[in-house]
DNA sequence: GTTACTGCAAACGATTTGCAAGTGG
DNA sequence: CCACTTGCAAATCGTTTGCAGTAAC
């Protein structure tokens, strides 16, 4: 139950712009994986440390195949697609990294326990924004979930981005209330 | 932008428990419906309106597959699982229904615009409960988004339940700092 | 009668699994 | 040397699509 210090310390990671405090988030995350390793009997495999490095150099979103590809062709190091499923999931487990489902298509983002995500999403065009919104992420840390230890959370936002708002405004051929027509956003 | 008076009964619809005010939410869903398929010159199938209406009688999340149980037993009315997947995608477009995505299973969710939901999520055992927050909702409610017109939100907050709680004070064989082991969690 | 909808089956994309070969401890 | 990992390919799962028949308007 450490969780309040380490919270605080990414709280800070969350500000860290310099290269040399990139580099302190990713050595945390490096502690954490190998802990688990060494504590599980797993290995240390190149593979592992190359994806962990990978994940902790893209900022926001990226896909699977983003993340395969940045291996390939900027780390040099291709990686199939299993291990990348694998070491995902094992990542999702200790909280290195969180999986979202934006419109069916499957993202995922580095988040060293900094699980507070706010995200913006335009049901029209499925635009993804992440979203800055200090209330609202402290009103939900004050919350007290009964017979729950909360870990972090996830928060989206549905709507109409002004792009779409325009273009809804130039279509408006149909009369629902919430005037979200048929366009596709599957 | 009619959104605040149906928002507020929407509300009331959340303390609904009687039969007869259960009925006027499915009947107002049936009039957004019809609407839409009117303005747009789409068919009101029985499907359509069967599949509404089970939709409405089901309380909490369901999957495709109990949907497609639910209305070929209970309403002798089976559906193709294509077809429940055109309408289920209709019903989202007009906000009758919310689609989650739970640790990878996909459940489906009435909301009658009524879209804010808030859900507890076990990341060991997977368990998900519906949370009343009224303090996270006005805090919500009244953020303003700049240059986005908000419908409705979705709130995840992860964590451990009581029950796994105990299940991991039992083990303790792991020693990450959040305790979360290798249980299965996909 | 025209056009949209349904159901079926096939296709598809994303993710998982089985197995043989490889490698870390 | 043993067990865990990897990579490949096959399998699986959820979802979409093409097409022929059917039904709404």
């Amino acid at each position: 139950m450490s969780l309040v210090s380490l919270k605080s310390c990414n709280f800070v990671a969350g500000f860290m712009k310099t290269n040399d405090m990139k580099e302190s988030v990713i050595t945390a995350a490096e502690r954490i994986l190998d802990s688990f390793l060494e504590a599980n009997n797993h290995r240390k495999t190149p593979e592992r440390y190359a994806i962990l490095k990978a994940v902790y150099n893209i900022s926001g979103h990226f896909s699977l195949e983003q993340l395969g590809e940045k291996l390939s062709e900027e780390y040099k190091f291709p990686v199939s697609r299993a291990t990348l499923y694998n070491t995902l999931n094992l990542f999702m487990e200790l909280r290195l990294v969180i999986r979202h489902r934006f419109q069916g298509r499957t993202m995922y983002e580095a988040c060293y326990d900094n699980n507070s995500h706010c995200h913006q999403i335009c049901t029209i065009c499925g635009s993804v924004t992440e979203l800055k919104a200090p209330l609202i992420v402290r009103a939900i840390d004050a919350t007290h979930f009964k017979r729950f230890r909360k870990d972090g959370f996830t928060l989206y936002v549905y709507g109409v981005c002004s792009a779409c708002q325009g273009k809804l405004a130039r279509k408006k051929k149909i009369t629902t209330k919430t005037s979200i027509t048929n366009n596709e956003q599957r």
